[in-house]
DNA sequence: GTAAACCTTGCCCCCGACGTCAACGCCAGC
DNA sequence: GCTGGCGTTGACGTCGGGGGCAAGGTTTAC
């Protein structure tokens, strides 16, 4: 298989298989004429790193997997350090959101006060923001 | 004022100071020796777009606030643009956050699997030690 | 036989918000 | 007058994940 056919039978493109493979993520082997050869197991690992990617991986949080397959291992997840990559994953993903739930509990309450602002510019000044603040 | 003394005083650096003027965020007066001149009115246009930056806008969607507050509104939030900001960052928080979540479910239902997995492959390698009450 | 479709390497480009020099000007203190 | 610490502009680097193009070689289809 060349490098098109692996890139639509995965739903990627030539130019990420040869990206992948100057990371040294998804190595190809040559064929006489310079080309690039993959084979099924090759195909695997290519859908288990657009796969972690679709979830927010990055494509170095992916080798641990590939590399896990690579070993013969049945699942890309069948090794201890992808296990520990899901386990960072999970706190990265926990903090991440924590942090844009809070940011959103900033800017709603911003922007309820200045619409409380602009309504009623007579009422008061003080900005009541007791219980915007809260879910 | 001088760059170094208004980035100080804001928590940032002159080089984001001169990017900001670069962009025609926040324009300054020269003195006669070719440096920057800032005052207190612009020390206010720069919190305010590092307070919204520390929210997650990005520059461009402080320029609103900006130029609110230097057409002489109390407030960077007392126009509408400023308004339709605040809605749109909303808006997209909540999309931000909604992904976040289904990826987060996405990669713990993976993680426990791959654990039970994992558990489940071990207690096949060996005998299994169901028997709890023992020990 | 030749055109289309594929492949190769190599190079620059993109986004955002600056960081990091380099090479120089200006000014205060001693 | 000299040192150190400010300031200036300009240019290039960073990070991730590729996109896009050029100039060539290869294969396939008609």
């Amino acid at each position: 298989m060349r490098i098109g056919e692996l890139a639509e039978r995965a739903g990627t493109t030539t130019r990420a298989l040869r990206y992948y493979e100057q990371l040294g993520l998804l190595p190809a082997r040559r064929a006489g004429n310079g080309y690039r050869a993959y084979d099924e197991a090759d195909l695997r690992l290519l859908r288990e790193i657009r796969m972690l990617q679709d979830v927010g991986f990055e494509l170095e949080e992916t080798r641990p997997f590939v590399e896990c397959l690579r070993a013969g291992h049945p699942e890309g997840d069948s090794c201890q350090a992808s296990l520990e990559v899901y386990e960072r994953k999970l706190a990265e993903l926990d903090d991440c959101i924590a942090r844009l739930r809070e940011a959103r509990a900033r800017v709603a309450g911003q922007f309820e006060r200045a619409v409380r602002a602009r309504d009623g510019l007579a009422a008061s000044e003080q900005p009541p923001r007791c219980e915007l603040t809260r879910e």
